[in-house]
DNA sequence: AAGTTTTTATGAACATGCTCATTTTATTCT
DNA sequence: AGAATAAAATGAGCATGTTCATAAAAACTT
């Protein structure tokens, strides 16, 4: 359980590796399994004991990126800041990480982590919308006084969608430095804070009115 | 030219009726262009002649239901009705006319109306999202004061975000009436007004200050 | 080291959305 | 009506994501 192990940690690297460059390349829809087996020195059939799919090995790298502008982010020591600010430097280190995959980031977000998307069964999809979702939530109950009522699961799911709407529009975007897609996140953060916080007024006076 | 036009529109219908009746069933991802073919008594390939694609023949499906519901809100005469509850009607009118379908509209919708999706080329899709979005704009002109600024294309693709995110919910909602997925569009809305409100304080303060 | 078991790789085969050359049917022309 | 042309239907065939029985390789046992 020793060469194993480390060859096929170089081996799902490998897929990795070819993933990247296929798809920046020639995109995702346009890269076969195939091509991926090949550039990877791999049968087709040996790809699928790696990711059970074409699109959570896109998944796959996706989280990965995600994962590090996380640990970023976590590190990153935030004096003085503002709810709406720590929820825009979450995001827009996301999209810092991502950067490289831009080009075929919308093809596996749209098919993946919308809220449409059946359930794939507890996959790297789900784990990757509750990290963020869970993030979500911790900023705002650190930035939060102690009288603001949680986000409902109906108002975390319009962050959701909120979220993925800005991924889509900065997966597009051909502003110069993805400027326009800040504004729509700053925009659609500016709506969700302001969501918060006329819950917490309603709550506050129907508590001592 | 009589009998075939005649003849043409019959089949077309029959493939129609064919493919709600096995959405329903078993589900968009499981019905084959070959079951579809059979239930229509038609050979697979003639599908094609009739729809571009299995996802245009559902989303042919979903267009004329949400057509239909555009004339229902276009006749209804609304008096001294809000901005906030004319697109509100707007949408619940549309999820009404959904009804029939709603078990696959998801599937359909997540693949072509999506942000994400890749432009199909000035097909159904576009037209079904350019249409419902110039309501909206027509909505907002009608119960707007003179001085409000016409929605940004930002702020557009923001509406439709969130209209996305209303569908996908109420696709799986499971509560009684879809009353959950109401109450997200409800929120939805008054998020979105109040930012067409936020933008014309700040306008008018900068015009007049 | 030889045998046994577990893990991994392989590629032929399958399912399915879709294409296209061919055939069938309808329409028009004379 | 019969020939010529246009429209439509057909189903074999293709491309590609995925599966699976089989083979190769590694790990473990004695």
């Amino acid at each position: 359980m020793r060469v194993t192990a480390e060859t096929k940690r170089e081996t799902r690297q490998r897929i990795l590796d070819a993933a990247h460059k296929l798809f920046c390349g020639k995109g995702f829809q346009k890269t076969t399994t195939r091509d991926l087996a090949a550039e990877a020195s791999i049968a087709t059939g040996t790809l699928f004991n790696y990711f059970p799919s074409k699109e959570h090995l896109a998944l796959a790298i996706v989280d990965s990126s995600l994962e590090a502008a996380g640990k970023e982010f976590a590190e990153l020591r935030r004096e003085g800041e503002s709810l709406e600010e720590a929820l825009f430097a979450h995001v827009a280190i996301g999209l810092r990480h991502l950067r490289p995959h831009r080009g075929y980031v919308g093809d596996v977000v749209e098919s993946t982590l919308s809220p449409f998307a059946r359930p794939s069964g507890e996959g790297t999809a789900d784990c990757l919308r509750v990290r963020h979702l869970e993030t979500v939530c911790a900023i705002i109950e650190q930035h939060a006084s102690p009288s603001t009522p949680l986000p409902s699961a109906v108002t975390m799911h319009l962050y959701w969608t909120m979220y993925l709407g800005v991924l889509a529009y900065w997966a597009k975007d051909e502003s110069p430095n993805h400027e326009d897609a800040l504004v729509l996140l700053d925009q659609a953060l500016r709506l969700f804070v302001g969501s918060l916080e006329a819950n917490r007024l309603a709550v506050e006076s129907n508590h001592a009115p």
